[in-house]
DNA sequence: AATAAATACTTGCATGATGCAAATAAAAGG
DNA sequence: CCTTTTATTTGCATCATGCAAGTATTTATT
């Protein structure tokens, strides 16, 4: 087997670079960290902010400050939870949804450019490929094991 | 095609995480930013400041600041180059060397374990799938633009 | 029921990362 | 020469980070 570790950077960077290129809509400029803020609260069934930090991995003291300057950016509510009053529901306000849907379909776009590259049954391979590390990596016990 | 972003934001989520723990070696305790650097320092051919902080997409003045405090840390050293005054080449120490060889190793020995859940075919689709995504990201014109 | 322990979230504080503007120094071009 | 470009560093302001500690609320224990 070849060098494996460097095939993984070498994706890792260029995807990181993708990602960080698909952080302003409009007039806003939204930092990594609160783009995938975003992502994962549009993701996730009215979660708490314990919840999305978890998802996130991100320490909760500053997961709460980032989810304060979310909402008054106006992209984010934060609903009291009557079922037990020491939790706070997250959501996307209609702008922050907005903002999620645009940064979507860039990502999305620019993937779709990536795999325009390939031909039909290659981009199959590799997206199955994907999905099977993925399930991998979900079953290893060495690599992400706090989270998911 | 289902989400694609989907798949590639848990993939690449996963593999941070990994990265991530692979920082410490020994005493010696990295942030994910000093790794990369002595990976990049590691892999490339004498290089400049300028061409390291390129390859990482980093600002050059944060950069010279991290090798500053890499340097302190006897892990890179800053050699000035007779052809170009204005020019450091980077290397690093036999520390340094000892402790990216070794973040390497456990990168490996974890992405090993995770393709140990897959079949030796499997594994050398998912390999040549990367191999083949890391090409086409290379001849995309949208993104990663500036670097590589 | 009363108290202790655990959980969800916030704030204080110190530290470190970031990046623009500006400085220095050296090379390259005219 | 003199101007422009390039490589690197430093000043400065801002933001991110995470530990410790605090508040509020819920759950567990006696």
């Amino acid at each position: 087997m070849e060098n494996v570790r460097e095939l993984f950077h070498t994706m890792t960077k260029r995807l990181g670079l993708l990602d960080r290129n698909c952080c302003a809509v409009g007039g806003i400029e939204l930092s990594l960290v609160q783009s995938h803020i975003l992502y994962e609260i549009d993701r996730m069934n009215e979660p708490s902010m314990q919840q999305v930090a978890d998802a996130i991995a991100m320490d909760i003291t500053t997961f709460s400050r980032q989810i304060q300057t979310l909402v008054k950016m106006n992209l984010v509510k934060k609903t009291p939870y009557p079922q037990d009053r020491r939790v706070y529901i997250l959501s996307l306000t209609p702008e922050g949804k907005y903002v999620t849907a645009k940064i979507d379909a860039e990502v999305n776009e620019y993937l779709g450019e990536v795999f325009s590259h390939m031909s039909e049954f290659e981009r199959e391979t590799v997206l199955h490929s994907i999905r099977l590390l993925n399930e991998c990596m979900a079953k290893s016990s060495v690599c992400c094991k706090p989270l998911f």
